[in-house]
DNA sequence: AATGGAGCCAACCGCTTAGGT
DNA sequence: AACCTAAGCGGTTGGCTCCAT
């Protein structure tokens, strides 16, 4: 037996919706709110609509202050770093968006920023094949690092600091900065689920510390998660990277999550390492917004700020003129 | 000019969650 | 605690527009 219906489906108009109707909605939620109750809202208006779709259509169109197309650059980066983090929560993402519905950025992610950062993947690779092929040629021992340094440059912070790409400068500051030599990609155990979303910031701070030295983004203590992106071995963790965005983007966005899980060493569910979680069950997330959000969101705006002033940084318009 | 395919987006569907009784 | 109802949410679909042929 199935769920009972919201309301008669046969006197239920469905489809666009007129001018006329836009307008008796609108006029009635500004005069006299929602009132807390969809499902007799319709009714009260004079409306053939259900109660759902009134308020789909208030809150993706007639609410006041909505932005319709026109993503900035900022806005890409933000969508694409929490998908990376959380995934398809697009209410949480829109959250972030002042303007912007939950509806909107799916479709806009769906239509084509996931494009974009398959397309981009796709160049790297391409690019990285053509440099090993070099290298194989090239006299073994040299100390010249053939890194793809055009390739690299092709990909926006937020996508290079997931696919961990390098370039021969940041190589050489990581040299710099840290004395080990064995790049790990591990997480401290003790890592909370907080933690693991601030890798969103941690991503675009990994970044703009590549490549401005004196940002204060570089700060935010980057390498905690082991995602400061570069490193001697980083072509060879490169090819361990074990997700691969064609499939996870259009076949199964969840694996994007677990593939960064079960790259990274962490449950993002349950915040400890790999291979102790026995659930097969899809991870619970809990009150991220509550979690994480607001730390995440001022971390991000400080970054933000100081990347727009940093004219060193890596310029994000080659993400849109993709 | 006609047609077919691709891209885009508004809207729907059904499941989950939250709150009330 | 159990149940019911409405809201919230994310996946999916249908139809419109644009563009290439």
């Amino acid at each position: 037996m199935g769920r009972a219906p919201c309301c008669d489906k046969a006197n239920v108009k469905k489809g666009p919706w007129s001018p006329e109707e836009d307008a008796k909605l609108k006029a009635y939620i500004e005069q006299h709110g929602t009132g807390g109750n969809w499902i007799a809202l319709p009714q009260k208006i004079g409306l053939r609509r259900c109660g759902k779709s009134c308020r789909l259509r208030w809150l993706n169109y007639l609410r006041p202050n909505i932005k319709h197309g026109g993503f900035s650059e900022e806005e890409d980066n933000i969508i694409c770093s929490l998908y990376i983090s959380i995934g398809s929560r697009w209410s949480i993402i829109a959250a972030q968006l002042p303007g912007r519905t939950d509806n909107d950025i799916k479709n806009y992610w769906n239509t084509r920023l996931k494009k974009k950062l398959v397309g981009m993947q796709r160049k790297e690779q391409q690019a990285r094949r053509a440099s090993c092929l070099i290298k194989q040629g090239m006299k073994r021992g040299s100390e010249n690092f053939m890194a793809p340094a055009e390739a690299a440059s092709q990909i926006p912070y937020w996508a290079s600091s997931v696919l961990p790409v390098t370039t021969p400068e940041a190589h050489h500051q990581q040299e710099n900065n840290n004395n080990s030599t064995n790049f790990q990609y591990s997480f401290d155990i003790s890592s909370t689920q907080d933690q693991f979303y601030d890798h969103s910031v941690n991503m675009l701070a990994s970044s703009a510390s590549t490549n401005s030295t004196n940002s204060t983004c570089s700060q935010i203590p980057n390498t905690q998660y082991g995602f400061n992106g570069v490193g001697p071995n980083m072509f060879e963790e490169l090819n361990n990277f074990p997700i691969d965005l064609d499939e996870l983007l259009f076949g199964n966005p969840q694996g994007l999550i677990s593939g960064l899980e079960s790259f990274c060493g962490i449950d993002m569910g349950n915040g400890s390492t790999a291979g102790t979680s026995t659930s097969a069950e899809s991870p619970s997330w809990g009150d991220v917004s509550s979690l994480v959000y607001a730390p995440m969101l001022s971390n991000y705006e400080a970054c933000q700020q100081v990347m727009l002033q940093d004219s060193t940084f890596v310029d994000s318009s080659r993400f849109r003129s993709q």
